[in-house]
Parts: C-alpha cells; structure tokens; sequence
DNA sequence: CTGAAAGCGCTTACAG
DNA sequence: CTGAAAGCGCTTACAG
C-alpha cells in the first residue's frame, strides 16, 4: 500500500509521462521502449533514462486493445486439484512460456455453468487461444463459439467439435483392466465412476461393460457406484459400495483421487487389499508404488499431454488450417500387488 | 477455425456493429447491454436482440483500459503440481468467485527470474491484485514495487515488505517435530530441505537445529540433505543421507513432495519404515493413512489459507487502510506410526 | 431518455 | 530519424 491512494494504486507513469520527460514524441518513445522502427540513438537513450525514472512499464491492455489479443492462453481443468491437472497444467505453463505465452487457468470444478461462465470470460479477455478438458458434452455450444473465434484444443475429453483433440483410449484401458480382473477368477466386479455427463466415464464404463460382456457376465447395476472424483466422496461411494451383503470381490476406480479414496474407505472397514478385495484404478499416482501393497493401475501417459496440447494450439496460431486433428493415446496397464487371483 | 480466416479470428461483432443493427447510438448501446443509466424500454429490446443476433460478447480487454482494471487476481505459486499449492489455488479460485472476480495462476517454478518475469507480466496486466508465494528472499524488489502499486498478499513465505501476509508457525513445527524424534530417543536425525533460499526453509531449519540444541545434539551438516521440492529430487537426496556409513535413525522432510520421495527411496533401498528409519514430513497428505505404516507428519492448516488469502486481498480492495497484517497460523504434530522409539 | 464527443494507453501508417 | 494523427472497443460526463 504504502503512499498509494485508497485503491492502492497511485498512477502509473505512461508513455505520454515518459515522453514528456524526455522531450520527445509519444510516437518516438514507443519506438524507443518497444525496440522497432527507427529511433536516433541519442533520443533512444533519453526515452530509456527516462522510462526508468518514472518506473514505467507498458500497460498490457492498452498494447492489447491496439494489438488485438492478449499474450495468453486459457486453460481450464476439470479440478485444478487433481494431480492429472496439476500435472498438465504445470507442462503446458513450461511450454507455453518457451513460446513468450502467459498461461490463465481457471478450473471449471467439474460444474458445466461454471465452465460457460468461465469460457465467456476467457473469451471477453480476447486471449489468443484456450486448452479446455469439458466437464460435460451435453451442451457446449459455448465452447463451438469459442472454437469459431479462438484456437481452441480439448483435452482428456473429446466432443464433436471442429477442434483439435487430445484423449486417451479410456475404453480400450478399462476393457483391459476389467479384462484382467477376471481373468484373475473375478465376477463381481465393482466400479466407482464419475456419472454418465463425463465422456471419459462413459468410455470407461462402456469399456467395463465389453469386458464382462466378452467373459458372460451380465453387468450388474447395483455394483456400479457414483462419486465426483475426490477422495472425500470415493470413501463415501466405496463405503456403500461394500456395505451390502454380497460383497465384490474387486472394484475399478476410475481415477487416481477415487483409488486414494477407495483405499482409505477399505481399510477403514477392515477390508485388506487385495486379500479381501482387490483394486485397479485408472490413473496413476505418485505412491501408487509405497502403499502395501502397491497398487495395479491403467496409466495414462499424463507427461505428454500439455505439451502435445500446447504444440496443437500453437500450429493454429500459426496459420495451420488443416482439418480437426484427434490424437488419441494409449494407455497401459501396470500389474502392481493389488489384485489378487480369486480362488473360486 | 471454421469459417475462420487464416489467424483462426474471424472479426467479431462490436457495440458498434450492435448500435448500428438496431439503429440506436453506440451510447444507448452500451447502456442497454450493460443495464445502468437511463434506456427506454423499447430501444433496450432492439439492442439485446441485435446483440443476440451478432452474437456479440463485450471485450473485456477495451472496457478494462476504459475502467482501470481487469477483473482479475493472479496468484503466484511456488509450483502447481504441489498439492499444497494446487489446494490453496483451489480455494483462491472459490473465493474469489464468490467475489466476481476471475484467477489467473502463473507458477513460478520456484525460480526467482521467473518469477520476476511473472510478476512483470501480471502488474503490465493491471488485474486487482496478486497473491504471491515468493521463491526467494534475496531480491525481492519487483515484488516491493508491485505492492506499490495494487495489493499484494504474500502466502506461505513471509517478507519483509509493505503488504499482508500469511504463514505458518515453521520453526515451531519443526521444532516441536524434531522434538518428538528426539523424545523417541534418536539422535541422528537427517533432514531434507530446499536451500536456505527459501524463507520456508530456513525457518524449519531454525526449529529444527534448536531442537538439536536443547537436547544437547550437535548439529551434524552432514545429515542435512538439499532438494527441491519434487518426489523425484527427493529420491535422490534420501539415497546419498542413507547410503553412507553411520545411518541415520531419522528422517524429517520438509514438506510432503519430498516424505513421498523419502519413503519410495527408502523402501527401494531396502530400509524399512520405521524398524530402519523413522519418518516425519512436514505437510500433511491424502495418503499418508493409507501408506503402511502411516506416516506422522506436521500438518498445516492448508484449508484456511486460501479463503484467508482472497479476504485479505479484498479487504484492500475495498480501500481498508491499515499497516500490514501478517497472519500466522499455528501448526498442528499427528502421531501416526512412522516413527519408533529407538532403543539405544 | 438519447446522442455526439472525449478519452483510457498504446501503436502505426503517413508525412515530413 | 521524428512527429501529428488516427484508431483499437469501450464507457461516461455533458448537452439536449
């Protein structure tokens, strides 16, 4: 705060501040502080002594009014708290800046108005392009607007837009993951998903339900939990989950929060993994290898995503007008210690 | 894309384009899509039907330069990935909300020039104000000139600096930490930190070298390994304190990136937890219940700072002139069972 | 209730 | 090499 006014902000010194001090044109020290066009060196020299007198710095929204976007790129997450997003926030903020880009991230909470508003922000800041994971596909026009008028990428979660994509081959991975719960004698296999407005849980689901299918299981609607993915609310699905009297004999999370949930939830109804129930997630996650025992897990490969999504942005700014792009990866499944064969 | 042109930015409709559809003045315009000063019912619809019509959205950017200041708020932390920050940006983001205001996050990596570079960008921005972990105690003048000119709070870190701020009882933690250890009857304790370039650390370092001394321990540099704060740095850093000769009994890391590190390294060096070493982490986390044994840590009110944070901030924004506020918070010690009391 | 006009801070053809 | 002037899209006193 210091000598500032009560808005704590005593004006800021201008290029009209800064020409003035050093007699010349507004023209002349913008050439001067933004190093372009012809500027005699005696001229340049006072404009520079001057600027650092008065502490000046250039006003970003001005230059962007008169330049017409803001160095920025937008990204909005599912849950800025979810390692997978903190993680792909982190590279695309690395790679981002390796290209003079400055990285906004607003997280969507998993709450579809909540992205709207946040999108039509992000667009009102006239930014040059926006990273966005949808938290639902059943109504983005919002986000076919947003693709009419910026690069627009979508990640972990593709939709039916005239964008570049970048998802994971979440059906294939959980058909393989559920595939080898029962080939490890499994039958009664439970699931904790996000519910059915997430893409990415309807292809999980979808692939859980191939996966019996192909074995002859008849999928089997009680076993099949719902919880948005944080920890908090998996102990609450897990804890339901295994409450009833038939008791699973496995479960599938379908990210890294809701495994970490789903842990907590079992031992602290005395259930041991895997001898009592044996647990696959999808995701990865940092101690996925120190808890006892470590945990099987479909991993994603979380590293290449930003920049991958950043790279794609970046080809649209250029120029790139090619048709959508849709870049799907696979996963792959790491036997860990958590799934036991059952003995039938 | 799209029909778009070349740069992906097909020209967007203005109040201009707005006015001049419903054939009023771009003053009436504005009014109407901003709802204030006086505008006649009938030209009111014209205008909102025009607006729907082009699809216009205002530019945040123009009004921003009309009005002063966007309606931002940036937060600087020390690293996205780490759940300490991504929580607390969680909860920023919530606050700020709730407030109207949006976040923009730009991570420093926990590098001084970055962050310098940052803060410049963010101020060029004009937003309301900035929440800032800062990497360093060093050279902290681009943050002095930044409070001089919008609010700053500072987190995590404190600085001798004309702002509020808000931090946690570190030395006592640790001191009380370390303590605890030393109760258990161990007396080679090695410790793992960021560098004395971190205020954070060098304050849990204090604690933890007076607890050394009050029990009549030398502190040994020995046992006092440096990492950044990533599992990965911390992997490492465990290995070369634990590969030497005279083992330590005792492990305290500095926050939960690095205990998460300790315990993969030490489980993969074959030292068991805590019948080899015991551990305690400063910075509580998700799976520290689940790990087996659990792990005791020193646990920080993480879930209060953010909240606090936004309040602070706007506080200032609303013209509170007071000196500056620092807020500490207590820490909290949660025996769990990765320490052994250590028969000599 | 409405419009013409000025101006936020900057950049950039256009003359000189 | 330099300056006067226009204009980015918007808001807001000021007249009417």
């Amino acid at each position: 705060m210091g000598e500032a006014d009560e808005q704590g902000a005593p004006r800021r010194a201008t290029v009209k501040d800064v020409a003035a001090l050093a007699g010349v044109s507004r023209a002349t020290a913008a050439r001067a502080l933004n190093s372009y066009g012809y500027v005699g060196e005696e001229a340049a020299e006072k404009v520079r002594a001057a600027a650092e007198a008065l502490g000046y710095h250039g006003n970003r929204v001005a230059q962007a009014l008169r330049q017409g976007q803001l160095p920025l790129v937008g990204f909005v997450p599912g849950d800025i708290q979810n390692p997978f997003f903190a993680r792909i926030a982190h590279d695309i903020d690395v790679a981002l800046r390796a290209r003079g880009l400055s990285l906004i991230i607003a997280s969507s909470e998993e709450d579809p108005a909540q992205e709207r508003a946040l999108v039509g922000n992000l667009q009102a800041l006239n930014l040059r392009g926006m990273i966005v994971a949808p938290a639902s596909d059943a109504d983005n026009r919002h986000l076919a607007r947003a693709a009419a008028e910026m690069a627009l990428v979508l990640i972990d979660r593709d939709l039916d837009l005239a964008c570049d994509s970048i998802t994971v081959d979440n059906r294939g991975g959980a058909r393989e993951a559920v595939g080898w719960l029962i080939a490890q004698g499994h039958r009664r296999i439970a699931v904790i998903h996000e519910g059915p407005g997430l893409v990415t849980a309807r292809q999980r689901l979808a692939g859980y339900h191939e996966a019996l299918r192909a074995a002859g299981i008849a999928p089997d609607p009680s076993l099949e939990g719902l919880a948005p993915s944080t920890v908090e609310h998996a102990i609450d699905a897990t804890i339901r989950l295994f409450s009833g009297p038939q008791r699973p004999s496995a479960l599938f999370t379908f990210d890294s929060q809701m495994t970490k949930g789903a842990l907590l939830a079992l031992r602290s109804m005395g259930l041991a993994v895997p001898q009592d129930v044996s647990v696959l997630g999808f995701d990865d996650f940092d101690l996925a290898t120190f808890t006892d025992p470590q945990i099987t897990v479909v991993a994603q490969p979380v590293g290449q995503i930003g920049a991958l999504a950043v790279q794609m942005l970046v080809d649209r700014l250029q120029g790139l007008d090619a048709p959508p792009r849709r870049h799907l990866f696979p996963t792959r499944l790491i036997l860990r210690g958590s799934v036991a064969r059952k003995s039938v």
